[in-house]
RNA sequence: GCCGCCUUAGCUCAGUUGGUCAGAGCAACCGCCUGGUAAGCGGUAGGUCGUCGGUUCGAAUCCGACAGGCGGCUCCA
């Protein structure tokens, strides 16, 4: 959904000493209004300035057009000032929280005394509208002191405490409303009287004119932390999408519909896939027959794949001693992610706790442990696919991205330090082969660094770190470092793929652990006859199963490629008496192992393709007096095209073609001409 | 967990200010229809209006608690 920089094609200008940058666009003949309106420079350091921004000597400058993602951002943050200045017109006492620009949009928090409603948002947004038709000025100021700004702003206490924050030197940036060297305000002024409207406290830049905002909405309200702290008091946040020109807006809005259609909630319904059943909580989902199919095959394919791969298969149960993440930190550093502990009956022992796993990684510890491992047995990995439990805060539960209970295609990896960064690399470029074969294509990783909280020596991080580095250099995949997001006892690769969509799903996690082997005590002999303490790597490829069958479904929008449809042929004969005919080849089908059906219900042919398209089968099989006559079947696929009169080996054929193969698998899945 | 909103048949939804308001379409079931590429016609059945408790002569409609869901925030090994 990002968009994507468009590359910036006007030539620089130089603006003279003393003179504004705006004379300078205009003396060029550089669009001042509509999408490729100019509407900020950039300075030779870099910075943004805004177009009544007047050097003191001549400078070079590079013109900013407003459909650039910078540009786009400066839309949206004067965006969100039309915003504010609407809440106070109409709410005077709603205080000022910050107001950035995000992704498609914008959002500005407000601390009121009572929560914005769908009407209140209809009435700001028609003020805004107002605000952009009087094309007010927007209007920078410098404060000289600290002090200037505290008196000017004594009303505002959320500003208040930015401006002391960044007397204290922290980092505001994000907030964009200070940072930078000066402390600076932006007036709206009225474009006749030049008559101050309204004040914020703001690094800027902004547009010359509010009338250049050309298309925007409100799209929701909600409460937010103040400064993101679950300490803070709760601001009501409004988020709006702001875009250069009306069809924008409406592409986007259209972007958003596409989106809510192939949401895997809904799709999970209308295909009859799975469902979250009250009655069995919260988070827990039962699968149904189709869906069981699509994972039954996802499992398999994944399966196979690891065992060329050199895994081994393992079970383990679902509840264990506490004792057991005791030792391995989780009840220490994780309880609150935990389902609260089963209390056993007092037996001869004295009670016992027992809790569910919400991890694996104990467990196949457990089977390393079990016997003396030699230095020649590593790498040791052990898969499974394992069902854990975390007990996730009520308000974070979301369909089969965010459950309570799932199932992770979970290895630990034991290796020695020497085989570790060969065997990350092997297994980076592992993943992303896998996940291919399933169509999803563009990835992105996320290096996670060390936190604030960790177990270990920072040596063996900082080692950890560098190795996940170069595995990910190795495999060529394109990352940013998220400094301090490691777990509490690993730095960790998460690999994010791109749907059809262009939505960033993350998926894959891997991990380098030194801490838990050694809270087991785990060990092998090296060849020197001495014990060593293995690594281990924590890897998950799907993540989940639930969650990466979540992703698929919408990344296919349901129609899944033909080797994961749960129903991949469906025959519809055009009169009930050509029923037989198709359970003939439908019997020719299924002896190639291919999924198919016959639909023989009290219903019109036109019907059944009408039910069947909306299954989004891959192949509907229809056959009639002309078709039988000659010895042939006819194809209709799911984009609407047909292809008639097909010999019955011929069509076997092809139907067994496209199934079998899982490369061709577009969104549509639409079969070879 | 926090803030706001929501919860009427399997699904999507109607139900005016509390008083025949328990309805429709689709799906299901039963008939009729035998029709070449996205809905043939008719009929039947299906809901203690999320649950529990209150207010009231009377509650799907008002209040409260709980459960589940949605949108955000926070969190996500």
């Amino acid at each position: 959904m990002s968009a994507q920089p468009a590359a910036v094609v006007t030539a620089p200008v130089v603006v003279p000493a003393g003179t504004t940058a705006a004379d300078v666009i205009e003396r060029a003949g550089l669009p001042r209004t509509g999408p490729k309106a100019v509407v900020v420079v950039r300075d030779p350091s870099g910075q943004l300035r805004d177009l009544s921004w007047t050097p003191t000597e001549d400078t070079e400058v590079e013109p900013v057009p407003m459909d650039s993602p910078d540009g786009l951002n400066v839309l949206r943050h004067s965006t969100a000032h039309v915003l504010a200045q609407a809440v106070q017109d109409l709410y005077p006492e709603a205080r000022l929280g910050i107001g950035p620009p995000i992704e498609n949009g914008f959002y500005y928090d407000f601390d009121v005394s009572r929560p914005f409603h769908p009407e209140d948002l209809e009435r700001i947004e028609k003020r805004m509208r107002e605000i952009v038709k009087a094309g007010q000025r927007f209007s920078r100021r410098v404060y000289g002191s600290l002090d200037e700004a505290r008196t000017e702003m004594a009303s505002e206490p959320y500003k208040l405490e930015l401006v002391d924050v960044k007397g204290e030197g922290v980092d505001t940036s994000e907030v964009m409303e200070v940072g930078g060297g000066e402390l600076s305000v932006y007036d709206n002024l009225d474009a006749e009287s030049g008559k101050r409207c309204w004040s914020d406290l703001c690094r800027g830049p902004h547009l010359p004119s509010t009338r250049l905002i050309g298309a925007f909405k409100l799209m929701r309200s909600a409460a937010a932390y103040w400064r993101g702290s679950e300490k803070n008091p709760q601001l009501q946040r409004v988020y709006g999408t702001a875009w250069p020109i009306r069809d924008q807006l409406k592409d986007y809005l259209r972007l958003l519909e596409e989106a809510a259609k192939r949401d895997h909630r809904k799709l999970g319904t209308d295909l009859d896939l799975f469902s979250f059943p009250e009655e069995i909580g919260s988070g827990l989902a039962v699968w149904h027959p189709r869906g069981g199919v699509i994972r039954r095959v996802m499992e398999e394919y994944s399966r196979q794949r690891h065992e060329q791969a050199g895994y081994q298969f393992v079970y383990t149960p679902h509840l264990t001693k506490a004792a057991l993440f005791e030792t391995s930190g989780h009840l220490e550093w994780y309880a609150e992610g935990m389902y609260p502990p089963m209390q056993l009956p007092e037996g001869s022992g004295g009670a016992v706790e027992y809790y569910l796993k919400p991890m694996n990684c104990p467990m196949h510890l457990m089977i390393f442990k079990s016997r003396g491992r030699s230095y020649r047995e590593l790498p040791l990995r052990l898969f499974e696919f394992g069902t854990v439990y975390r007990f996730e805060k009520s308000g974070v539960v979301h369909g089969l991205t965010r459950a309570r209970g799932f199932t992770q295609d979970d290895s630990h990896i034991f290796c020695t330090p020497e085989q570790l960064q060969d065997e990350l690399a092997s297994l980076l470029q592992f993943v992303i082969d896998l996940l291919r074969d399933f169509g999803l294509t563009e990835f992105t990783a996320d290096l996670s660094t060390r936190p604030e909280k960790f177990v270990g020596e920072i040596e063996e991080w900082n080692q950890a770190e560098a190795a996940l580095e170069e595995a990910l250099k190795r495999a060529g995949v394109e990352y940013r470092i998220a400094e301090g997001e490691g777990a509490f006892y690993a730095p960790k690769i998460d690999v994010h793929v791109k749907d059809a969509i262009g939505r960033k799903w993350q998926l894959s996690t891997l991990q380098v652990d030194f801490q838990e082997p050694g809270r087991f005590g785990v060990e092998y002999q090296a060849a020197d006859g001495t014990r060593k303490r293995p690594y281990m790597i924590h890897r998950a490829l799907f993540g989940s199963e639930e969650r990466f069958f979540g992703i698929l479904l919408e990344h296919y929008a349901g129609a899944f490629p033909a080797w994961l449809a749960p129903v991949q042929a469906v025959c519809i004969p055009i009169r009930d008496d050509h029923a037989d005919y198709l359970h003939g080849f439908a019997a020719s089908l299924r002896a190639e192992g291919i999924r198919v059906e016959v639909d023989t219900s009290d219903e019109r042919m036109q019907k059944k393709i009408r039910t069947a398209q909306q299954q989004k089968i891959p192949f509907m099989v229809i056959a009639g007096d002309q078709d039988i006559d000659a010895g042939t079947v006819s194809f209709r696929y799911r984009d609407g095209s047909q292809r008639n009169g097909v010999p019955l080996a011929e069509a076997v054929a092809h139907v067994a073609d496209v199934v079998r193969s899982r490369t061709n698998h577009g969104p549509t899945a639409t079969p070879p001409a």
